[in-house]
DNA sequence: TCTGGGGTCCTAGGACCC
DNA sequence: TCTGGGGTCCTAGGACCC
């Protein structure tokens, strides 16, 4: 009997595969992307590492030079965000040929639903499509909804099919730690640990209403919805509206000099400024984040008095921010961010 | 492992208003 | 004048994700 499913697509090491295309001679070496490429420069980390360097012990995240360092032969490649961003949308794409919803959610994964008999058999056919169409192999997660299945399609890697449902949740994800759950992370497990709650079992069994004291109201509840399996279910097609925009800059050295610093606000606010004006949107709120040496990060945002994309307002509103701070320590990192209004209707 | 860049959402406290 | 209850906005920070 036909009922709804819902899939998530990741693609097996996206960065690195579509590397490896367009380098196809470096297929079976250790690769590291990161950066402009230099594993020599300070402060910079690598973006992704092909299985034969995850060998050496690198993984993306890891400092370039320590990458370096493990694997001396690892081929260096820059990091080339258009490339990829192409590269996704050839695979999105695909995906929106075939008779299913499609939710992009990152570069690198999708959303699906549809309404079929045998999952199983769309899933590999979805496989099947993005791997003869673009070259890129992926792997399918089914379950009942987005949080079951974006965990099915990890536990599928690489290249396979894992259904996660109500069925067998309880089986597959009982005895694991919480932080197994997508939503769950490293600080918030520590923080159920500390009120005896370390599997996914316990938190299901825990009391919602002991958990929103400790974790919030929204939180707290959210996080034992998540223990029992639950999740989103609904596949949203139309596309994704941003709600704000940052850039920012970790410098190679730290910044000392008051002007160097504003230079810096100020440069950050124009491209912002300029990145929301070809995106037709108006900024709402400014905030600017600084990064002291040794990284204590410190923010302080103003609410525009009349929203804009205007490079000259934005700068100034910037500026007048980072003067509320004290900039008495050396600052290793700058960022402006701006949150936009929501679009004209 | 001296720790990028770009996002989203939630929390808590204070201001301010009725 | 020893003092309620609620709503909304603003700010700073935290947590998580890719």
């Amino acid at each position: 009997m036909a009922r709804s499913w819902i899939l998530h697509v990741d693609l097996d090491q996206f960065i690195a595969a579509v590397e490896l295309l367009r380098h196809p001679e470096l297929r079976g070496r250790p690769v590291v992307v990161g950066g402009s490429g230099d594993p020599t420069a300070p402060r910079t980390v690598a973006a992704t590492a092909t299985y034969e360097a995850r060998e050496h012990g690198v993984h993306s995240g890891m400092p370039l030079r320590t990458a370096l360092r493990r694997c001396p032969d690892a081929v260096f490649l820059p990091s080339d965000p258009p490339a990829y961003e192409a590269a996704s949308e050839r695979v999105m794409a695909v995906l929106r040929e075939l008779p299913v919803l499609v939710e992009v959610w990152g570069w690198d994964e999708a959303f699906v639903g549809a309404t079929v008999d045998d999952p199983e058999a769309l899933a590999a056919g979805l496989r099947a499509a993005v791997l003869d169409r673009t070259a890129l192999s992926c792997s399918v997660g089914i379950g009942d909804n987005k949080h079951q299945a974006k965990l099915a399609s990890a536990f599928a890697k690489p290249g396979g099919i894992f259904r996660l449902t109500g069925e067998n949740w309880a089986e597959v994800m009982n005895d694991r730690p919480t932080d197994a759950l997508w939503g769950i992370g490293a600080r918030t497990a520590k923080k159920l640990a500390g009120l005896g709650l370390r599997t996914v079992a316990d938190l299901a069994a825990a009391d919602p209403a002991e958990l929103a004291r400790a974790f919030g109201p929204v939180n707290g509840p959210w996080y034992h919805y998540l223990a029992l399996g639950r999740g989103e279910a609904e596949v949203v097609t139309t596309p994704w509206v941003a709600r704000g925009h940052s850039r920012e800059t970790t410098f190679a050295r730290d910044l000392t000099d008051r002007d160097a610093v504003a230079a810096q606000v100020a440069e950050l606010a124009g491209q912002v400024a300029s990145d929301a004006a070809a995106a037709g949107r108006l900024c709402a709120r400014v905030t600017v984040k600084v990064r002291f040496t040794p990284f204590l990060t410190r923010t302080r945002q103003s609410t525009l008095p009349v929203a804009t994309a205007d490079a000259r307002v934005l700068t100034e509103a910037a500026l007048a921010v980072l003067g509320r701070f004290d900039l008495d320590r050396p600052v290793r990192l700058l960022g402006v961010a701006v949150e936009y209004t929501p679009p004209e209707a």
